[in-house]
DNA sequence: TGAAAAAAAGTTAGCGCTAACACAAGCAAA
DNA sequence: TTTGCTTGTGTTAGCGCTAACTTTTTTTCA
């Protein structure tokens, strides 16, 4: 293994010199003996030991993607999740960090895998207000929250307009004349994502006269897509005719769903997504959803996060990246039977 | 920041004990004073610095999982790829490691990635025979390779039986009466699982006497979905009446591709396609695959390389999953009309 | 020309941790 | 008892690297 000595030595400098010929802005050696001791470190191959440099310098060039563990165990089954940690890695990787990639199940375990890497700073994905606190708390490292709500000045975000997102879906059911409505996601209770697109959406049908009622909110967590579709479609005066569902990865079990109970999608519901994922274009019929860019909002997360870096003393910063509606074949027109 | 040396002064012990009695295995230390000292760390609030350990260890508790990077710059968009690196994530990380995700473009860096932060292990996917041969000769840490087809020896290897499930594949058209077949998928011109299982195909095909002329047997890396298609269905002689694709994500982009075309899916060209993933099963008309059991793979790589890395003696193991065919609606019965 | 300033090096002292050895005490077998 | 073994603990010496300082050399400009 060939160590900044061995060079040191073969250069006839000390590994002061070397150090900052390989690593330094090039300001605190002479070009030309800079020059030499990067061919001689190449020639010898040189590997600089990460742990060392991380040790000496306290800075690690490691950035942690930290993501909640689903039930299932595999959050990357979620297309979502893995299209942006995918974006994520691509660009962190492309500016010189490592990423490491956490599966979070307790929450008092992040600071200790932040820290116990001298993590340079951390991507969170879908937190809770009462979760960001704590960390941004206890870590005093650049931090990025994506898709969070939270009450907290001093924390970067990055997220869309969901409760825009929510009433362009409840747009897209009312323009085509649907009047009794439900939604389904995976509600927490707590405030956040999947309440944002829900207070949109009600709001919106609330404006406009139409009806979300109580027991057509449903959280999927708690009961499967086909239950939760048997129990909206019983006969009653409330009916929905229309189902918004938080994200295209649940709307497609509602489609599977129907598949096995032979509901036919839009003549007998019909259905909205959220996220516009290749999926939903596969979907038969095309699933009509709010789209949102994943790859944006990557970059946008990394953007902040290496300006943290970079100057840790820079603002906060919130971005909310638009939405806009992306209208294919999962809602009937019910207007030309009601005109 | 608290360290070993502050617990050490406030047990009232040595750096070394505290060492012993946090990270030993309790052999060096007796019960007691253990006990005390953990209860120590705790109150304290100690995390172990980890680049430390790694230095003075030698050890990281690191391991890395290597993917190709895909021209449109995130791997992870596909789906198998996806699943197989959750699942990887899942285990490694119960079982204490921390995994580094790398998307690999140059391969002459997968030795410097491995080697700078002394990864105790590694897992690849999909490589070819060339790399493995420069990798595993690079790096003598525990590898394990997956999907690959290594002429060597020492290396560890957990793949399924890629040309079992060609031959499936066939069997599948062959059962329902086709004789003119294509195939597409990324070929590269190496040996690997693509030809894998192109060679199980054409050699069930040949057998029955079946046909996959030359020009239809496609790579998709060249040309798009659309592309292949209207080439395929030129009207000839030899038009085929299927298309076996070397992989779920990419028939779906057949099925795009058809959509667009107006080819309508099996009536003017059955398709087959490779994976079983969830997708599969949305697609209309449900697609005919051969199954892998992602999850399962990914436990087995785990498995042998969690083995390596406790007996860095134990012999290399190549582990071969099987595949079975999953019937579904994208090949169009040709029997009746033949009979 | 010479003194101050700037640039290019070298030296020292760790970062936090653990291998490897040293040492003492207790215990069983000879 | 002696010899050897086991067990618990301390000591020493780094792992490979860099921050912060010191020293030497070069440059600049009055």
């Amino acid at each position: 293994m060939v160590t900044l000595k061995d060079i040191a030595a073969k250069a006839g400098v000390s590994m002061m010199t070397v150090s900052r010929a390989l690593n330094g802005d090039g300001s605190r050696v002479s070009g030309p003996t800079a020059a030499r001791i990067r061919s001689i470190a190449e020639e010898m191959g040189y590997i600089p030991n990460s742990s060392a440099r991380s040790l000496a310098a306290r800075s690690s060039r490691i950035i942690a993607i930290l993501m909640r563990d689903t039930p299932d165990g595999n959050p990357l089954l979620d297309p979502y999740t893995s299209a942006f940690l995918g974006s994520v890695v691509q660009v962190l990787q492309s500016c010189g960090y490592y990423i490491m990639v956490h599966f979070v199940r307790d929450f008092s375990d992040i600071t200790f895998r932040l820290r116990s890497w001298s993590a340079e700073g951390a991507v969170f994905l879908g937190l809770f207000d009462d979760e960001i606190r704590q960390i941004r708390q206890d870590n005093p490292i650049p931090l990025v929250f994506t898709d969070s709500y939270s009450s907290l000045r001093q924390v970067s975000n990055v997220g869309i307009d969901d409760y825009k997102g929510g009433c362009l879906a409840a747009r897209a059911f009312l323009d085509l004349g649907h009047r009794n409505l439900a939604f389904c996601g995976p509600l927490s209770g707590k405030p956040g994502v999947i309440a944002q697109r829900l207070q949109g959406f009600a709001d919106t049908l609330a404006k406009q006269g139409a009806i979300l009622p109580q027991n057509c909110v449903c959280s999927i967590s708690e009961r499967s897509a086909e239950e939760i579709l048997k129990d909206l479609l019983a006969p009653s005066a409330l009916r929905p005719t229309g189902l918004f569902v938080s994200s295209d990865h649940i709307a497609w079990q509602f489609y599977k769903a129907a598949g096995r109970l032979n509901i036919r999608i839009p003549d007998d519901l019909s259905i909205a997504g959220f996220d516009d994922l290749p999926l939903g274009r596969a979907l038969i019929p095309g699933l009509t959803t709010v789209r949102q860019d994943i790859q944006k909002k990557a970059e946008k997360t990394c953007d902040i996060l290496l300006r943290h870096i970079k100057d840790p003393a820079s603002p906060s910063e919130t971005q909310i990246l638009d939405v806009e509606l992306a209208e294919r074949d999962s809602i009937k027109d019910l207007r030309s039977g009601a005109c």
